[in-house]
RNA sequence: GGGAGCAUGGCGGAAUUGGUAGACGCAGCGGACUUAAAAUCCGCAGACGGCAACGUUGUGGGGGUUCAAGUCCCCCUGCUCCCA
């Protein structure tokens, strides 16, 4: 304990993160005219207080990326903020009486006492959150902006309303259960006047973008391209046939993908919502059809259109003329239509389609095939309807002039057809919808808009941003939203004809505030506006973006979003937000089960981990590692570990453990392993100063090993052999991992193997090789364990700090610049 | 149901992309040091057989391509994720 020469992470790490500080080792380095800065970011957090191990994963894997790049001599950008709008402030504003404002900047001081433990390498100068004003006139002035580009507009949607948190919820924000992506409960469909962006302009933009994002693991392009969900089809108009059999009124769009099965439609199915029932309903089906209506009104979407739900539609009393064949068909509506999607109209051809197939089979609907496999003679009409539709495409059949062309020529054949003939065209469709972007809450950002009743919804003037959020006001978390109960902040006067008018009371959705926080951070103290467009230019697209999976879709293409529509509106230049994307697995806790009673035991009550058994019944008990978390009691905390065995041990045990986007077994055995693996490396460094030699004046750099070279004649002892080939094989395995795809796990293996093999060998070899192999080791550990190896290298007699902060800093002879060289190496010459 | 991915010792994971499988670590075992323990150091370690040299076998299962397969191809099983 008191002796001095112990590794003791406790009385060294905070000493060095004050240095780095005093020092502005981390601030971000100028960059000059054209020249190429690197851009590490990690997915910045939400203020909830509390540092879990998910965060310390992230940010270590982003910190030793910025410091491998600062040692190869690029000007880093690291920064770190805040997403902070959210509801828990506001819970806690209305459970606790808490200003949500202050509990805020609250938990980003906590957090932040807690991130600065870690050793990370952010330029804290550059700090965001986006709660403050100074950053969320910026998001109201880009809202203004895609109001300006016509992408923002307002209209009345159904819309999913979670009834825990009181709000409504973009469609990406439901999960595939129906339920939110927060509060878990289930949303429920309600019609409100809402505000849109216009993320259907881009996608087809977003979708062919995709493929140049080399950078990205492979399957997050995959989730955004089916989320985009491009499908070609076409729109083909059904004309509405009164009794007598003419035409009248609107014909019925509906959209389809498979034009090529238009003989086999035997109904058409509006969507309850469609604008057209009303009008076409017949009067004796008037009042089933509005009973119906009201029905489904309070089903989630995931009810009316699974698979496997049964169908239910009602008919309403009027037909359509198929354009194709002359036929004339049935009008129903049906749950599992929905307004939004196409046409909100379909043609019903269950013989070809599942859904179809099953409303028609449930209302004894007629059914006529007019697709066959290839290669069948026509025989067995019929056969694969019974139990199903048969949905892949083939030759058709019963479909007069296309009779025999193959499901893809008559696709193109029939859509001609239609478009030479006045009822139908080409369509591209996608399953992507327009970006829901109000909240009914008030910890958010506001949107800057004022409704007057003579001129309609008119933009705040840039020059009167932001529009502060009140501070004043009540949190009952009952009724409408705070804003909209605070009448001296709703009341204003129109900024066209100043008039009495009102503010806009929904807030943003955060997911605005964090699709931009990124490009803030290139300039972040603009006060002109939200980035100027030289320093934007000079550090966008981000080198390298880390973080989690979760985001796979949402943030990541809202950013992708904005990032295109700022480029469209000269703003910036690059089209693409993040070059490169980590996606980090999760980390995992040790988790107890019992299996007969459910019951989840914490770690701490199992006595015996070889044999877990609860503690109180005796019961024999699973283990399994899990997604840490309060209710399964598998928690580790980070200021704990630290506590115990310091930042260096935890960021290599967590960059060893597992490959970055692997998900991580949190396990204190190899915790204790890697604070072995540090200890053994303040003992070689020990070990080196008893035989009284140091780094002092550049022992051991690439100079002075070709200095000792020379004078030998270039033959080596087998010690001194055997040290190097050690220490140049270590240089060659990390450089190769950490180049393109980021291998920590092997990288730090390496410095494992070349601690084993100095040990046995320093006390034997010359003195110049000894201290190659020890200047060596310490800076290739200074990216992963940095508090140590500033430690050792001063210990050892360098001077200057071993990470560099800027190439300037390295030049100086002190310095270990010249060790910066192993980065670079692949081979040694020997 | 559709799509993608994964499967290697007791455990986490390596394998220059077709070239000595199991690096590195954890757990384990043996030894040294110690009155003892901890710590540390040295050594062993896929499985089976053998005192041993060594032999056989071995990357979820089955088949194939190749001088050579954990790696490439086909089928099967199991797990994970995304979409329905």
């Amino acid at each position: 304990m008191s002796d001095p020469s112990r590794y003791q992470p406790q009385a060294i790490e905070a000493g060095w993160q004050r240095a780095w500080q005093e020092q502005g080792l981390h601030d971000t380095p100028e960059l000059g005219p054209g020249e190429q800065g690197f851009y590490a970011l990690s997915m910045f957090p939400y203020p909830s207080g509390n540092l879990h191990m998910g965060h310390v994963r992230n940010y270590v894997i982003t910190d030793v990326v910025a410091r491998v790049q600062r040692l190869r001599g690029r000007k880093v950008l690291h920064p770190m903020g805040w997403d902070a709008f959210g509801l828990p402030a506001e819970n806690a504003a209305i459970e606790r009486g808490v200003d949500p404002g202050a509990w805020t900047d609250q938990n980003i001081a906590s957090m932040r006492r807690q991130l600065d433990q870690l050793g990370l390498s952010i330029d804290w100068d550059r700090e965001v959150a986006t709660c403050h004003s100074s950053y969320y006139r910026w998001t109201q002035w880009l809202f203004l902006q895609f109001l300006d580009a016509g992408l923002a507009y307002r209209k009345e949607a159904t819309v999913n309303w979670d009834p825990i948190d009181q709000t409504v919820l973009a469609n990406e924000q439901v999960d595939a259960d129906g339920r939110s992506w927060r509060s878990g409960a289930l949303v429920e469909k309600r019609k409100l006047r809402q505000w849109f962006l216009k993320i259907t302009d881009y996608a087809q933009a977003l979708l062919d973008d995709l493929d140049g994002l080399q950078g990205w693991p492979e399957r997050v392009r995959t989730m955004q391209a089916n989320w985009i969900g491009r499908s070609t089809g076409a729109e083909l108009q059904f004309a509405v046939v009164g009794d007598d059999g003419s035409t009248t009124g609107e014909p019925i769009t509906v959209f389809t993908t498979r034009p090529d099965t238009i003989f086999g439609a035997t109904y058409v199915v509006l969507a309850p919502e469609h604008p057209l029932v009303p009008a076409l309903t017949a009067p004796q089906q008037r009042a089933v059809v509005e009973a119906f209506c009201d029905q489904v009104s309070r089903q989630s979407e995931q009810d009316r259109t699974a698979e496997d739900r049964p169908k239910r539609g009602v008919a309403i009393g009027a037909r359509v003329r198929n354009p194709a064949n002359g036929e004339l068909l049935p009008i129903w509506i049906a749950d599992y239509v929905l307004a939004e999607y196409g046409t909100g109209a379909v043609m019903g051809v269950p013989a070809h389609d599942q859904r179809d197939f099953l409303f028609a089979r449930q209302y004894e609907l007629p059914v006529q095939q007019v697709i066959i496999p290839e290669g069948s003679d026509g025989h067995g009409v019929g056969d694969g309807i019974e139990g199903g539709a048969w949905t892949e495409p083939g030759v058709l059949i019963h479909s007069g002039r296309f009779d025999g062309l193959p499901s893809d020529q008559a696709k193109a054949a029939i859509t001609a057809a239609a478009a030479a003939e006045g009822w139908g065209h080409e369509r591209v469709q996608f399953r992507l919808r327009d970006w829901l972007i109000s909240r009914q809450r008030y910890w958010g950002c506001p949107i800057p808009v004022i409704h007057c009743d003579s001129c309609g919804a008119v933009p705040v003037p840039t020059e009167q941003l932001p529009v502060e959020l009140p501070r004043d006001v009540a949190f009952t978390g009952k009724g409408a939203s705070p804003l909209a109960q605070l009448e001296s902040w709703v009341q204003v006067d129109c900024p066209c004809c100043g008039q009495p008018a009102r503010r806009e009371t929904d807030t943003m959705d955060t997911f605005m505030c964090s699709s931009w926080y990124f490009l803030r951070y290139s300039d972040p103290m603009n006060a002109q506006l939200p980035f100027g467009r030289e320093a934007v230019d000079a550090w966008l697209p981000v080198d390298q973006y880390v973080g989690g999976i979760e985001h796979a879709i949402l943030h990541l293409l809202y950013s992708r979003f904005f990032t295109k529509v700022l480029r469209d509106r000269q703003l910036l230049s690059c089209g693409e937000p993040f070059t490169k994307l980590l996606t980090q697995g999760m980390v995992q806790g040790v988790t107890y089960k019992n299996p007969n009673s459910g019951k989840y035991i914490p770690p701490s009550a199992v006595a015996d981990a070889e044999d877990p058994r609860d503690p109180v019944s005796g019961e024999p008990l699973e283990r399994f590692f899990e997604k840490m978390s309060k209710s399964k009691h598998n928690g580790v905390d980070p200021a704990q570990v630290i506590d115990r065995y310091g930042a260096d041990t935890a960021r290599m045990f967590i960059l060893f453990k597992a490959p970055p986007e692997k998900d991580l077994e949190w396990d204190d055995a190899d915790v204790e392993g890697q604070f072995r693996f540090l200890q053994r490396i303040w003992r070689l460094a020990d070990a080196f100063l008893e035989r009284g030699l140091s780094l002092a004046d550049g022992a051991g750099s690439p100079d002075a090993v070709r200095g000792a070279m020379a004078t030998g004649g270039g033959t080596l002892a087998p010690a001194d052999a055997d040290l190097r080939r050690a220490v140049h094989t270590a240089i060659a395995a990390i450089s190769d991992d950490l180049d393109g795809d980021y291998q920590f796990n092997t990288a730090v293996s390496e410095l494992m193997k070349l601690s084993n093999a100095m040990a046995p060998l320093l006390a034997d070899c010359h003195p110049v090789f000894a201290a190659e192999a020890l200047r060596t080791l310490v800076v290739l550990l200074a990216p992963f364990a940095p508090h140590l190896a500033e430690e050792l290298w001063q210990k050892l007699g360098g001077r200057t700090s071993a990470i560099p902060s800027t190439p300037q800093a390295c030049t100086g002879s002190a310095g270990p610049r010249p060790m910066a060289r192993p980065w670079c190496a692949t081979r040694c010459p020997w």
